[in-house]
DNA sequence: GTTGAGCGTT
């Protein structure tokens, strides 16, 4: 599997559809995922997209790499691999 | 407000 996007600065109204759709106009989302407590259920701000192929996922971060969502200046990168 | 998880099978 493919690194994930990294997706900062997201307004704490937004949710994993509104990210999903964002990105699909630039690709095949293949996975959405909005970060937040799990213990309190309160949004971080940012997430992680996932597309099919590489092409479309740096076509997305350079699309959608700084554009406005909501009001906010979104950070959109490639994402560290996660730790386990 | 910045680099994810689960909480007994995602």
């Amino acid at each position: 599997m493919s690194q994930s996007i990294y997706v900062g600065n997201l307004p704490y109204n937004t949710q994993e559809s509104d990210l999903r759709e964002v990105f699909e106009a630039h690709g095949n989302v293949d996975n959405v995922k909005i970060i937040r407590d799990r213990e309190t259920g309160r949004s971080r701000g940012f997430g992680f997209v996932e597309m099919s192929t590489e092409e479309e996922t740096n076509a997305a971060i350079t699309a959608l790499n700084g554009s406005d969502l909501g009001g906010r200046n979104l950070k959109v990168s490639l994402s560290k691999p996660r730790n386990y």
